[in-house]
DNA sequence: AAACGCTCTGTAGTATAGTACAGGGTTTCA
DNA sequence: TGAAACCCTGTACTATACTACAGAGCGTTT
């Protein structure tokens, strides 16, 4: 049986996160400001440790803080464009592409120096440190 | 003919980086502190632009300051080990095949879900949304 | 009733890599 | 000589994503 109410720390533990953590996804608007007891002590419910459960899925998925803001914005409005959702994933897609390119690049850059330095018999003038302190792409 | 003794200024235009940001360098230790006219005004040689050089190019190849940092000292010694400067690359090549690897792990499964968002024909309910919103990986 | 643990707030610190600016002094050139 | 252009210092700000902590109040347990 699940608790229909958590305090900030079940939800933390719920949802595998750290407390102050949710105070700041608060802060930054990702989560809502929940009801709170008399006293003041947040009550939280299902939908949101379901809330936090999409942000930390997102994240995984690499998306920012900023564009999960974007995705749950979408998603809380009474009827979203899927359409709308998929530009943003698209976006990121394609960030993800450049990226692996670019690491790719620095990737083969990386290894022809590691090659030449393991070819390289001298103790000095290494040719990573060579290549490094040349102009020139 | 190029100048020997070079102000701030001048340094950063010949090096294509910010002012500022080689005052942070010197901060940082990534470039001594140079001799100085008796005004207080930097003066840089054809060396501090050299090691500019060498951090903007090892920048370009994905290191961290802080493993620049490393890269320079083990070069400012007298004597410095090839193969501690190749540790030091091949640190950062298992590095970057790790990230590449995950993001082509992320790549796909962006990629499926923007491909079942397009057959979908519903307005609502958007795959993607759905999806990060369910638990499990 | 006291102790322990939990929660609250606001502020500050972490790491990375800078960038911007205020308020002064210096150089250069017309 | 005086304005423009440059340089100096220190501090604060940017962005990202938290994390830590002090000092207070609340709740439960013994």
């Amino acid at each position: 049986m699940k608790k229909t109410i958590l305090s900030t720390g079940e939800l933390a533990f719920q949802a595998g996160i750290n407390k102050e953590t949710i105070r700041f996804y608060e802060k930054k608007k990702l989560l809502p400001e929940p009801q709170r007891t008399p006293s003041g002590y947040r009550q939280y419910t299902q939908k949101d440790l379901k809330r936090l459960l999409f942000i930390k899925n997102a994240k995984e998925l690499g998306f920012s803080l900023s564009e999960i803001s974007e995705l749950l914005s979408l998603a809380d409005g009474a009827i979203y464009k899927c359409t709308d959702v998929r530009k943003i994933a698209e976006k990121k897609l394609e960030y993800i592409n450049q990226q692996i390119k670019q690491l790719n690049k620095l990737k083969k850059s990386l290894s022809k120096l590691i090659i030449e330095c393991q070819k390289t018999k001298k103790i000095s003038n290494c040719p990573i440190i060579e290549s490094l302190s040349q102009g020139g792409k």
